[in-house]
DNA sequence: TTGTATGCGTTATCAA
DNA sequence: TTGATAACGCATACAA
C-alpha cells in the first residue's frame, strides 16, 4: 500500500486534516508540530497523490496540447517552445493527436472538456467550432490557438501576409516577372498567404494568374517534385516560384530542377518557408521566410498561464510574430 | 456545474449506483432503465469524470514518457511510435522531461511514482537506478525502457555494435584508412558504437587510434562543425568519418566541410546515423544507418501493455533492433 | 492551534 | 435487478 496522509496522521499522532495543513504549509500550524509532520512525512517517503487532490480542487494540473499529429516540424517546434515554459510553473503535458483516430476531433475535444483532463489546451493549427469552444469558457477550462484564430480567444499567430508579401516583393525587386506560388490547399494559413502574394503582385503592377498557383496537400518533399512539372507545363516562362508550403517542398522542387538541368537561381529563383535547418545546407541554400516557432510554443504558453491565472485583458489577445526574410543563394 | 451521475441519477429516478452499472454496462441491469439511463446521458451531455473513476480504481489510464527532452528527433520519432499504437488503447500520453528542470531525474521518476501519476512508463535513453526502479515493481508500476538497459526490465534498443560495425566497414572496404569517429560524451548507446567501430578496425588489420575520436554532448548541428576542425587538426589524413553522433551533426560536419572547400566525399566520406528525412535531402546525401526509431516506439508500447495486463513472460523481455546501412551520396 | 465533519465523482459490496 | 452505504485520498469550513 502507498503511505497516504492517514499514515502519517497516525505516526505522528494528530489527524489527516492537520498532516493535510502542513502539507500546503498553512499559516496556523505550530512549528513544533509542523516538525513532527514533515519528519514523517520524510522518514515514510509520503508524497501526495494528485488524484486525491485533484478531486477535491476540481484542478488537474494537466495542459493539453492537440494536434493533428506530432511529428510535424511545426508541431515539434512549437512542443518545444511550450515545453520550455512549462518547465517554470508546476503543470504537465498530456499530447492528444487527432490524425488517424477512430475519434473525430470535435469529440476528442469534447473528451478533454467534460472528462475534466485538463486545465489548460493548446490548440496547433486546427480549425474548431465556436459553439464547442464556448462550452470551454463556460466551463472556465483556458484555451489558446496557435496559428488557427477563433473569434474572441486568445492567439498566437504568424504574420502570413507579410511574409508572403516580402517574398514576392524580393523576386519582383530582382526583375523577376512571372513567379509561381505553391501552397497549401487549406486553412488560414493558405489563405493569408495567398493574399500576401496577390497583394504584392498588385502592389507593383503585375497581373494575378491562376494557373501560376499550384496546391499541395502534405507539404512534403514529393509535392515538391510535382510542383515543377505542373507550374513548368502552364507557364513556360517561369521565373520564380514562392514555396509557402515550406521549406522541405521548396527543397524538393530544386531537386527535381536540378535533375531537369534547370538552373536555381539563373533560370528559376525560389525562396522557401520556415527557415528549417536543411535551408542552409541545401545547394544552393534555400532563401526563406524565416518563423519563429518555437518562440510562438512558448508564447502560447505564456498567454494559457494567465488565463488560467485569470488575467481578463489576456482572453482575446491575439500575439502576432513578424517574418524575417533570410537571403541565400537560391534567388 | 458539471453533470455527474447523481444528475443522472436524479433525472432517472434510480439511484448514482445503477447509473455506474449501465455506464460499465453490467449484465445485471435490466434493458429498459438501461435504456433510460443512456437517453438522460445523452439528453445531458454526460461524460464520466476520469478523476473520480481513476481514485476508486486506483488506475490513471496515463501512460508517462520520459525523456531528458522531446525536441531530438529519436525522442520525437519515439513518442511518434509510441502513440501511434496508444491510439489501439485508451490511455492517455503524458511527457516528462527532464532537461533543464529544477527536479534532476531521480525526484522526477519517484514523483511519477509516489504521486501516482501513470499506470506505466516509458523512459527514453535515460539510466535509472535499479534500486528506485525495484520501487516501481513493488508498487507495481510498470516500466519500460528505449536504450538504455537495466537487468531484469524489458527493453528496446537497437544493435549499436553492428550499426558501427557495418558503417566502418564500409569505409574501409572502399578503401577509405583514416576514419574518424564523432560519438556522444556518455550513455551505453555511445558505449555500444565505439566498440563496434573498434570492432571493425580490428578485423580489418586496422589500429585504432585515440585522436580519431572526438566526442560531443549535445549532437547539434555546431557539434558537426567543430569536429571537422577538431579531427582536421589531429589527422591530416583522415578521409573517412563515421559520425555516430546522428545525421545533424553530420550535415554540420558536411556544412563545415564546403565552407573549407573539402570535397565530400572526394577528400573525406561521411556516414550518419538515424536515416532522419533530412539525410536524403542533403547535397550531397547523406550515406547512414537506419533506425526503425518509431517501430521501437510501438513496440516499447507494446510491451508496456504485456507488463500492465500482467503477463509475466514480457518483464523481462529484451527487443532488438537490427542496422541498415543507406548508401548514398556522401561515401 | 488542532480536531470533526463533510464532500469531490466514481465504483464496489452487500442487502433488499 | 436495484438501492443503500462505504470507500478511494485529500482539502476545507467550522467547531473546539
Amino acid at each position: 500500500m502507498r503511505v497516504t496522509i492517514k499514515d502519517i496522521a497516525k505516526k505522528v499522532g494528530v489527524t489527516p486534516a492537520t498532516v493535510s495543513m502542513v502539507i500546503n504549509n498553512s499559516q496556523k500550524i505550530s512549528q513544533a508540530t509542523k516538525d513532527r509532520v514533515l519528519k514523517a512525512i520524510k522518514e515514510m517517503n509520503y508524497h501526495p497523490n494528485y488524484i486525491g487532490r485533484s478531486l477535491v480542487k476540481g484542478k488537474t494540473n494537466n495542459i493539453a496540447v492537440v494536434a493533428s499529429f506530432f511529428a510535424s516540424l511545426f508541431a515539434l517546434e512549437s512542443v518545444r517552445g511550450i515545453e520550455l515554459n512549462l518547465r517554470k510553473k508546476p503543470y504537465n503535458l498530456i499530447l492528444y493527436s487527432t490524425k488517424g483516430m477512430d475519434e473525430n476531433e470535435e469529440d476528442l475535444l469534447k473528451r478533454i472538456l467534460y472528462e475534466k483532463r485538463a486545465d489548460g489546451l493548446i490548440i496547433i493549427s486546427l480549425k474548431a467550432k465556436k459553439e464547442l469552444m464556448e462550452e470551454f469558457k463556460k466551463e472556465s477550462v483556458a484555451v489558446v490557438f496557435i496559428e488557427e484564430l477563433i473569434e474572441d480567444f486568445p492567439t498566437v499567430k504568424f504574420n502570413n501576409i507579410k511574409a508572403a508579401f516580402l517574398a514576392t516583393e524580393h523576386f519582383i525587386k530582382n526583375k523577376r516577372k512571372n513567379i509561381g506560388l505553391i501552397i497549401g490547399n487549406k486553412g488560414m494559413n493558405a489563405e493569408e498567404r495567398l493574399h500576401g502574394y496577390k497583394e504584392a503582385l498588385s502592389h507593383y503592377g503585375l497581373e494575378f494568374k491562376q494557373e501560376m498557383i499550384h496546391t499541395v496537400i502534405d507539404y512534403s518533399f514529393e509535392d515538391g517534385e510535382k510542383a515543377l512539372n505542373s507550374l513548368l507545363e502552364k507557364n513556360k516562362k517561369l521565373d520564380a516560384v514562392f514555396c509557402a508550403a515550406g521549406d522541405i517542398t521548396a527543397i524538393g522542387f530544386m531537386d527535381a530542377a536540378k535533375e531537369k538541368g534547370i538552373n536555381i537561381p539563373g533560370d528559376i529563383g525560389i525562396i522557401g518557408f520556415d527557415d528549417v535547418y536543411l535551408a542552409n545546407l541545401s545547394t544552393p541554400s534555400l532563401t526563406t521566410i524565416r518563423q519563429p516557432i518555437a518562440k510562438m510554443g512558448m508564447q502560447a504558453f505564456d498567454l494559457l498561464m494567465e488565463v488560467i491565472e485569470g488575467k481578463e485583458e489576456s482572453e482575446k489577445k491575439i500575439i502576432s510574430f513578424e517574418p524575417e526574410l533570410i537571403i541565400r543563394e537560391s534567388t
